[in-house]
Order: C-alpha cells, then sequence, then structure tokens
DNA sequence: GATTCTATCTTGTATATACAGGTTGTCAAA
DNA sequence: TTTGACAACCTGTATATACAAGATAGAATC
C-alpha cells in the first residue's frame, strides 16, 4: 500500500483532513518541512499535495503555503468512483441490497450500443434495488463483459462487486465516465422502486473502463427524483 | 498565455484532442521526444501529459506510450468550470439570455446561509433565463459579494459573466463545488421558465471561490427535467 | 518451431539544484 | 509614526540525472 512515497503522504493527509483531525483553514507544513519529514525530496512531496490540492483536501497560495478546506460539507464523493457500499457506510444509515437478477444473458441491441460491442453474445447481468431506511430507492442495472467477468456469485453481487472485482479478479480499473439525466420512469422502475407516485427518474449512466482503454462495464443507476444527491469539486484550468 | 512551457503543450494537445486533428487511439510522442520537439526537460512534458491524462484528453499506459481518447462522445462538459456560454457555442444551437433582474439586493437569510455571511448586507443579484430553440429552459440565479463584484453592467449579465470577472475586474477564480439536486417545482419557476407540465426541476448549486478561498458567488442554476444533462470524467485513485 | 534471453524503447519514481516571484516581518531612515 | 528597503521563507517553474519496471522485437538457444 505505502510502495510509493508520495502515495504515503498523500495517504496521511487525505485521511487526516477526511477524519475532522485537521481543522478546516489550518496550515500544513511546508514543503521543505514536509520533505525532511519523510525523509523525501521536497518534488516528491509536491506531488502528493498536488494530488490531494486537486481532490479538493486542501488549498495551496503561493508564497503563503498549503491549507486544509472544508470537506465536511462535501457529503457525498468528492470526486471520482464511489461504490454505494463505500457511500453507505460514511452516511451510516440502515441499508440493504436486493438481488433481483444475477445471470449470463443474451446482448440486446441496446446494451450492445452501450458497451460498444459490435457482434452479438452474452454478457453478465445484474440487476439490485438498494434499499434505505425500509425504502427501495435506487434500481443499479450492471452489465459486464463476460471476458472479463465470466460469472459472479450472489455473495459478491449482495456485496461490493468492485470489491471483487479489484481484489479477486485483479481487473486494473482505470477511468469512468458519468452521464447524468432525468427521465420518464419505465413499468420496470415502478415494480421494482418504491417509487410513490414519481413520473421521473434520476438515470446516472456509468462507463467503466480498464487500463488497456476497453470498456468493460457499463452501469444504470435509477434513483429515485427526492433522494439523488451528487457532488461535484473542480478546479479552475487557465488557458 | 504562453508564459509557461508546460501549459504551451498543454493547449497544443488538448485543441488538437478536442478538434479532432488527432483521432482516438492515436498514439503521441513519447516523452523524450516531446522534449526534444519543446526544447525542453523531460519532467516539463511529464507536466502536461499530467494534465491531459487528469482532464481526461489522453491515456498513459506504463512502457507503451500516451494515447488519445474519445472525447467526441463526452459532449458536455470533460469536467471543470464551464459557462453557458462556452457550451451553447459548442453546441451551435440558437440561444439566447433574458435578464429579469439585475442590482443590489439586501441579502435574506438564506443567501447569508449560501454566501456563509455572518452579518446582514447587500449581495449583487442577477436572475437570467436561458432560452434554447425558442424555449426558457434554463433559470439561472447568481448572488455576488459585493465586497469583489459591486456592480454589473446589463451588457455583462447578458453575454458572459465570467469573461467579465476573469478579464476586467481579474478575480483569481480558484475552485467550485457543485451540487445536483431535483426538487418541486416553485411559482417563480413556473413563471419564468416554459415548464409545460413538469413538476420537479433539477437544480444545480455551485458555489465559487477565489485562490484566498474566499467564497465569493454562489449560483443556482435550474434546469427543466428533460433537457438536463451532465458529464464527469473520473479517474480512479488507488489507496 | 517454440522458448528464453536480451537489448532497447517506453513510462514511473525519486533526488538535487537553480532561479523566479509572492508573502511577511524586521529594522532603519525619513 | 510612517515609509521603504531588505532578508527570510514560501510555493512555482525548469533542468539534469538516475534507476525501476512494463512492453516489444529480434537474436540465441533448446
Amino acid at each position: 500500500m505505502n510502495k510509493n512515497i508520495y502515495m504515503q503522504i498523500y495517504n496521511d493527509y487525505s485521511a487526516q483532513v477526511q477524519s475532522g483531525s485537521l481543522s478546516t483553514g489550518q496550515k500544513l507544513p511546508s514543503e521543505n518541512e514536509l520533505a525532511g519529514a519523510y525523509r523525501t525530496s521536497r518534488e516528491t512531496v509536491r506531488k502528493a499535495l498536488h494530488m490531494l490540492s486537486e481532490n479538493g483536501y486542501i488549498h495551496k497560495i503561493k508564497g503563503k503555503g498549503s491549507f486544509v478546506l472544508d470537506t465536511q460539507r462535501m457529503s457525498f464523493p468528492v470526486s471520482g468512483l464511489v461504490t454505494f457500499k463505500e457511500v453507505s457506510e460514511r452516511l451510516g444509515r440502515s441499508v440493504r441490497t436486493i438481488v433481483y437478477e444475477n445471470d449470463c444473458v443474451p446482448s440486446t441491441a441496446e446494451i450492445r450500443r452501450c458497451l460498444q460491442l459490435k457482434e452479438p453474445g452474452p454478457v453478465w447481468k445484474v440487476v439490485r434495488a438498494r434499499e434505505i431506511e425500509g425504502e427501495k430507492i435506487i434500481l443499479d442495472k450492471d452489465y459486464f463483459l463476460t471476458t472479463y467477468v465470466p460469472s459472479l456469485s450472489l455473495e459478491a453481487a449482495t456485496n461490493s462487486i468492485y470489491e471483487y472485482l479489484e481484489q479477486k479478479l485483479n481487473l486494473p480499473i482505470s477511468y469512468a465516465k458519468k452521464e447524468i439525466s432525468v427521465e420518464e420512469v419505465t413499468p420496470e422502475d415502478k415494480l421494482l422502486l418504491d417509487l410513490h407516485d414519481y413520473q421521473h427518474i434520476v438515470v446516472v449512466r456509468n462507463y467503466v473502463y480498464l487500463v488497456d482503454t476497453t470498456l468493460f462495464q457499463y452501469t444504470e443507476s435509477r434513483h429515485r427524483l427526492d433522494k439523488f444527491q451528487f457532488v461535484d469539486f473542480a478546479r479552475r484550468v487557465k488557458n
């Protein structure tokens, strides 16, 4: 885990900021001090601080130093790929996952388009509802390339698929693209979720890529309107 | 604009990827070749390539090289702060901005909470509707600290406020936090937008910070359900 | 022919150094 | 007291170098 020095510094400080043991606005040690403390060079420290800055943990001011940002208010993912399990654990609510489907199915034209498949063939399909405080709020529909995910146990589907993919199958996940939009509810939504009388639903389409840039997973996450929230942290890039 | 070498490289290649003059999957010159071409060091090239990678333009593979990613499909902001003007220009649709309000008003408790103001005082308020293809789709409500934005011309409000703030007032914008949620429509929404019969509306709350970490702007962007889309690019951070 | 080894290319990590330029406090001069 | 010069410290940019480690093609070996 701590193979790289700059990763170790990043992990140390991101943990401290998240746990609140460093308070908002507090000044970090200077780059030279950190270099001394970790017995490394200033450039290595700078790499860690740059990552912390990119991910919204700290803020650097030229001539002054690095300062802790307010992450308390960022309740949801600061950015990046965060799983339902991680989020719900952070929220500390009573959550439950109901697996409706978990098997190998022939791919429809729609799914082939999403997974950029040219030829017909099977895909692994998982349909799950997420129950929060007794209400089924989110419908997750996952599709995997059978090349990478030949099968999936019910246990893995009930817990965290990501954990299984990364730790057991050792799949090198690299990046993902999210699309958020609002669409009309389908009969399936009404059947599998506790929708009340909402006519629309928030759809988050997630395209997950491996390090070799192959698209291997497509996820459709359908959230009930009133329970949906998404938080994004963005830095201004000067032109 | 080209003060920094790495920024020049970044701008060169991000432009080439966006314009499509570099096609998806194409290999970039190696870091050493680029260093030679720009008469600079490999570390400087690496800084530029890292930025391109962070922003979803390219993908680096250890031992192989850097490859152009598919940005065509990422129709909306790849990430970061993108203004309505920039987006609409890219879409090439007929768009129009209607300014409903543009003046200095006393702050309400709600606004003080959003702008983290402790004491009562005036704020600069701008309310605008965005018309796309003849329909008023988006309602933008902007609130600025009068310390930084004492007044705003009708012309600046009609065009791009960001352009005015950054280029005329020279305000050093650093980062922003976005919150996306869905809420019930208000009477004001019904009055100022072409809402049809939608009962809900997508609300994007935008908190904009300066480099000294002061929150100076709060924007509420209210989108009609059927026209809302948000795209996010995220890289996996290993722990 | 199939396999292994190796040379060489690539990117990733780490170090040392230099100078530019923003920030702050001190101390002397006006 | 106020002002200005300056030193000390901070981050930002750039360069040179070294070695680790993944990828690949071709030579050597079995």
